[in-house]
This record gives structure tokens, C-alpha cells and sequence, in this order.
DNA sequence: TGTACATCAGTGAACGCGCGTTCACTGATGTAC
DNA sequence: TGTACATCAGTGAACGCGCGTTCACTGATGTAC
């Protein structure tokens, strides 16, 4: 195995977890070559031997965040599909990947506002795969036969815009315990909500 | 009356606006009070006059923008509060608002997730007010006595969220009227699907 | 196995630039008498 | 109304600093024979 290889994949590695843990504070409209090279330890024009801008160092972080919630999607896909504790199980796993994937999330959250152009389009795409793949499963469900593909689409992104909301309002309640059991019942309510909204309608024919 | 203090205002006026339109295009975190001051055509150092930092002057534009948004919503309550077309309203006074006040709009939407730690807390505050003014409003509603403020303010808050995002994503929709049209029904059958499982909502005892 | 050469991640000096902030200033506007 | 003084928004030079990017380089690792 060539040790020259890993090294360069090391230094990547490093790389973007000091970029991840500096956009923690601030953004990465902010962030300069040459903090990240001085917390990584290297000389600034080593930067170059890896991304061509930081710009291009965000996509590499996009790409790596949306790993980690695939993760999350495929946790919330196993085990019963039944609906009676669905709502219950979906809000903690979720609550579960912020903790433990807090950067990424904390990342995405920023960036999805703030970032460069290209970087925000990469995640609002990302967020659509999302909102189609939840669509899928949802047409799983009983009780959603009378619906239309496109009213399942809504259905999606209203439900996947609330689980982003609750997602921020918990990385924004670090440390706050009872402000964050407080968020999780919320969004366990406003799930509960829009389910029964969901088995009481109707699509226009 | 003092033509010294107007005109002081005038410039005060002149650094709020180029902040705003040089925001449009990135953040305030990487907005130099250099910019701005060679936008509004005063030396950087004339600055200091009006604003300790950017940040206050930030800070300033959270206010001045939520002065509008609670425009908006005196406009809302205006008419009749009938449920049967209130969905339907309420979008439109919405997009309205946000094509009349684009840059304000864009403003908050940037800064809530990527500003300064004062001004993200300072709108934080300010859409918590709007959802408890929101809770009130709904509470007129008929079929709602069943409910806990608890529940109320759960609900508001799934409004407001899906709302803030409707509002978000038709910034992003800019010149693309097709986009904007699909993203007002969307926000519209949201909004019914909500009021469809709150009308079906039985607060626990 | 040993040698000669190629590769290339990381180095370090240097550049011109825009930044926030300081300071003493200017001159038009405002005020007291 | 006229004069003498005070106020203060805006000026302009200067500072030290961190920035992205260029360039020629070094020396350890990898490869061909």
C-alpha cells in the first residue's frame, strides 16, 4: 500500500474537518485558505494540492454531509412501517443524527442560506432527492391510495421542512436540555398534525 | 427646521440601503464597512458617525425589517376572518409582500441562519413575537376551543415555519414565474392540509 | 538487491490589495449675544 | 441684523495586518531496470 497515497488522503481528511470545525463559528464566506491551513498545520499554497478554492472545498463538505443523512433515512426506513409509532421513531432519529453528527448539520443549516451559489444550489438539490425519496415511502402508507403524485410531493416538502426546522431550532438549543425535550415534543405534534391533516384529505380529482 | 440633521439622516438612510443591496449578493459577514462607505460615496472613517460596527448597523436593519413584515401582518388581519378564503389570502398577502420588500425579505433570510450571533438572536425574537401574535389570531377561529395554548402555539409555530419557507423559496424562484406560480399552490395546499388536521386536533386532557 | 531517475506533497519568500481603526483636520451649519 | 464662537458630519493620510496567489524549491516516496 503506498504510504504516499494515504498521506495526501490524511491531509485531505484534515483538511475538511478543520474547515468543518472553523465554519462552526462563523461561515464559509468567511473562512480563508489560511486559517484552515494554519489549523491543519500546513503551509497555505499546500491548499492548492487538494481543492482549487475554498469554494470547492464547500461541495466536498456537501457531498459528505448528505452522506450522513442518507444514513439517518436508511435508520428511519428499518424496522415497521406501521404509523401508529412512526411519528415517535422518525423525530428521534432524527434528534439522534444532530447530535451525532452536529458539524455537518450545523453546516448545512449555514450554508443552505449564506453560501456561494453553487454551494446552496448543491444542497437545495440534495433537499429535493430528499423530499422525493420521503414521497416514495410515504405512498407505502395506508390510507394514501385517493392521493395524487403531486399532492404526496407537497406533502413531502411540508413535512420535510418542518423536520429542517426542528433540526436548527435543536442545533440552536445546544445545551438546553429542557428547551430541547421541548423541541422534540413540538415536532412530534406538528407531525402528529399534519398526519391527520394528510388521512382527512383528499386530492382534487 | 435643521437642515444639519437631515441631512445626517440622509446619510443614515444612504449607508442602510447600500448595506441592503450589497447584502443581496452575499452576507453581512463579509460586507466591509469599506464597501459600503464607497457605495454611499462618504469616506470609510464617515461611517463611525451613524454605526459602532457592522454589526449594529445589522442589528438596525432587523428592526427596520420587521417593521415591514408587521405590515404585513396588520394587512392579513384586515377583512374578514372566515376560514373558508383565509388560506388563499394569506399566501397572497405573503408573495406580495415579499416582492414589495424583496431586499429586506432576502436580508432576513440570510442573516436568521448565517449572521452575526446578535443579529441571528434578534430575529430569532422577532419571529417568536409573530407566533404568538399568531397564536392569538387563531384562537378567534371557530372549532378551536378544544385547544391548549400549547397546542396553539405548536401550531403557529408549523405555520410560520412553513410560511418562512414558502417566503425563502420564492426568493430563490426570481424571474421564473412558472416556479413561483407551483410554489404558491404548494404553500396554499399546505396551508389547508394543516388546517384540515387542526380542524380534526383534539388537545390531550 | 542496488542504483538512478521521476513524482509530487509540502515549503517559504514575495507580491500587491483591501481591511478596520487612529488621528488631526476642515468648513459649513447652528447658536448666543 | 451682525458678529464671534461652538458644533460636528465628513476628510484624508497613515498604520499594521491578513488575505489569495505566484513561483522556484526540497526532499521523501515510488518506480524502472
Amino acid at each position: 500500500m503506498s504510504t504516499r497515497v494515504e498521506q495526501k488522503e490524511r491531509t485531505r481528511r484534515a483538511i475538511l474537518d478543520a474547515a468543518l470545525e472553523l465554519s462552526d463559528e462563523s461561515t464559509l464566506a468567511v473562512l480563508s485558505l489560511r486559517q484552515v491551513a494554519k489549523e491543519v498545520g500546513i503551509v497555505p499554497t499546500a491548499f492548492y494540492r487538494h481543492f482549487d478554492s475554498i469554494e470547492a472545498l464547500g461541495l466536498a463538505l456537501v457531498d459528505e454531509s448528505f452522506v450522513s443523512l442518507r444514513t439517518m433515512m436508511r435508520d428511519l426506513r428499518r424496522g415497521d412501517p406501521a404509523l401508529s409509532d412512526v411519528v415517535d421513531r422518525s423525530v428521534s432519529v432524527l434528534v439522534a443524527h444532530v447530535h451525532q453528527d452536529r458539524a455537518h448539520f450545523l453546516f448545512i443549516a449555514r450554508e443552505r442560506a449564506a453560501g456561494p451559489p453553487a454551494v446552496r444550489e448543491a444542497i437545495r438539490h440534495q433537499i429535493e432527492l430528499f423530499e422525493r425519496e420521503l414521497a416514495t415511502d410515504l405512498a407505502q402508507l395506508p390510507g394514501t391510495d385517493a392521493w395524487s403524485g403531486e399532492d404526496l410531493r407537497v406533502l413531502s416538502n411540508l413535512i420535510v421542512t418542518a423536520m429542517v426546522a426542528t433540526a436548527e431550532a435543536i442545533l440552536g438549543a445546544a445545551d438546553r436540555p429542557d428547551a430541547e425535550k421541548e423541541l422534540v415534543e413540538q415536532a412530534r405534534t406538528q407531525l402528529r398534525m399534519v398526519l391527520i391533516g394528510a388521512l382527512n384529505w383528499r386530492s382534487k380529482p
